[in-house]
DNA sequence: CGTCCTTATGTAAACGCTTACATACACGCT
DNA sequence: AGCGTGTATGTAAGCGTTTACATAAGGACG
């Protein structure tokens, strides 16, 4: 090493010296932008690798105003059904040489608002977020900035919010009319904070729908909004069988508070489904690890996450536009649901 | 709007103009670095606001050399483990004003390395990483761009590989020793894949290693390797129930394969704890509500990365150095194993 | 009242790329 | 020979910040 060995880190304009050509080509070489003839092309290439030549991502994204960041934002990655959506994001991403920005907003509309501004500033080319609600403020500023976004978990009619989305209130629609063409009556709703979260405000409505077009009153002892956690799914189900007039079915908009629910009832010896029908949602793999085996809504998460992430790349690389595709669900019927029992609470 | 109204995006120096200061001004009040004249830095932040100033992250980051960006490589966020540690480092991170950049490598050691030269190139600040095993070449590139980083999931007694972590092979060895105590002799393993995973591997040796000590020759019928599912755990368990003498307790190197494991036996009729102990790994959340409850090793993901998130962080602002710790684990004791049925097989 | 701080601000050169535009040359055509 | 065309390359002006250094203004002090 000579005196002159400075730590500085190497430039393209040390490759182009070295390589006798222009930045320029170095550039086009690094890029593919443009042709390049095979012999210059070796002669760079061989300069970069021997000083182990590392692009700066920063300098590029500012000169070509592309930084290669892709903005995500969702509520929570410990519920599996979030960690797949995420993964799958990241892994068509990858593939399309894009990197992904993590937010997690912990369910704080503060938290979230703050994510997508903190985003833009990072100069993300797009956002994939989590549900429609949210700050005039967060939308004003996307298209200020002109950041495309899109909308998942959450189909809206708005034709001003691209989205990749399944309809939770068709799903959560199918989950109750279930409880009832088994001949339920009398059904309870566990679900996710309505108040935060858009997704479970849908399914919550649907459910109360769903029994009032059957002549149902809903009993608001029977709805119990919690967070998206075992115990307090549990917490919720023992709320329920502590009533006088307990339901003989709940609706679970959440696999998580569904398994919960169904382990506070086999700790008070409800067999389920015989003495209490349990529905859940997300068909999570530990559905069918669980006894009984959980009949639950299907919903796409990694589908949704990979076309959300195929749609805003090719908007960004091919001028697609930006449109809503509605994916569907499924109830699938395994074995922690069936018909009331005939009479009274025999267990 | 005058004709005039280009769209271009406003830069510090259009706010510099219009509130009558110098860019560097701006600078100084957008980021508190240097006092600023109360009244000066009102008129900037007036004219700011007005305009809708957005900071730009890269051209900050190219000039100031301080990307904000940290990257965080892990195998898989779908397994909720992973995505527990990944959710604490987000957190930490949005405290501190960091950005998180999510690489997910499958367990593939090319994407991983992939992923970190990808990152570097992105000027990250300081990398996260899962286990230790991986090409030279990596950790080159880290140390000639001077990225710091740390490894976790994995201690490591090499002084020049910094780490947040746990001990595997100790934890591993309390989940053997248990079942030794319980009186089983005749152990099978249900591990990851120790060619791509060494943390899976640590657990391996440390299973071998336990039951040599005491006198035990290890069944090589009875170690399977197979992917963290539920499914995986399952074909195992399956495998080895059909062997002419199958063993009497199997440690799951990981919670996930562990409830498919229980889930085989239940479904062959074999009691568990009566007729098989299984002791699992990571203590999941759904540890406590899967049937029997599974014994499990507590892992201190979310501490783990917290601490490694707070450690990077401290190194870049405050040059802490960076060193290893070691977090402790703990055997947590449900009913998912007992001592082996004292003779033959009575179920 | 000149000197020396201190504090607030301005000047302008980076930071490491991209890309519009200019140039150079080779080739095929009339 | 003259022209047009196309391909490969070079030139240099950005991209939107930060920050070392210079400067200015206001005290405090002897």
């Amino acid at each position: 090493m000579t005196a002159k060995a400075e730590k500085r880190r190497k430039t393209i304009r040390d490759i182009a010296r070295e390589a006798r050509v222009s930045t320029a080509t170095v550039s086009r070489v690094l890029n593919g932008s443009a042709p390049v003839r095979p012999d210059t092309r070796e002669r760079v290439e061989h300069v970069i690798e021997r000083h182990h030549f590392v692009f700066d991502g920063l300098a590029g994204g500012l000169a070509s105003r592309r930084s290669g960041l892709l903005g995500l934002v969702i509520p929570t990655v410990i519920n599996s059904i979030y960690a797949a959506f995420a993964q799958s994001i990241q892994a068509v991403a990858q593939k399309e040489r894009y990197t992904v920005l993590l937010g997690v907003s912990e369910f704080s509309p503060a938290e979230e608002e703050r994510l997508i501004e903190q985003f833009i500033a990072r100069r993300v080319e797009a956002l994939i977020l989590t549900g429609a609600d949210r700050p005039a403020r967060s939308y004003q500023q996307m298209r200020r900035n002109q950041v495309p976004f899109i909308i998942t978990w959450k189909s809206t009619r708005r034709r001003d919010l691209p989205s990749v989305s399944f309809d939770n209130g068709d799903a959560a629609r199918k989950a109750v009319s279930f409880l009832l063409q088994c001949g339920h009556r009398r059904i309870g709703l566990i679900c996710g904070r309505t108040g935060v979260n858009d997704r479970a405000r849908e399914r919550r409505d649907a459910f109360e729908t769903t029994l009032k077009e059957r002549g149902i009153t809903v009993d608001p002892e029977l709805v119990c909004e919690c967070d998206f956690e075992f115990d307090a799914g549990r917490a919720a189900m023992q709320g329920m069988l502590r009533r006088p007039d307990p339901p003989t079915a709940v609706f679970c908009a959440n696999d998580i508070q569904a398994i919960g629910a169904i382990t506070e009832c086999r700790g008070e010896g409800i067999p389920v489904p015989g003495g209490m029908s349990i529905v859940g949602f997300d068909d999570l793999p530990i559905a069918t690890f669980v006894d009984p085996q959980l009949t639950t809504i299907r919903v796409p998460a990694a589908e949704m996450g990979r076309l959300a992430a195929e749609a805003v790349i090719a908007h960004l690389t091919r001028h697609t536009p930006l449109g809503s595709i509605v994916l569907p669900t499924e109830l699938i019927v395994r074995s922690s649901a069936s018909g009331p029992m005939p009479a009274g609470r025999p267990w």
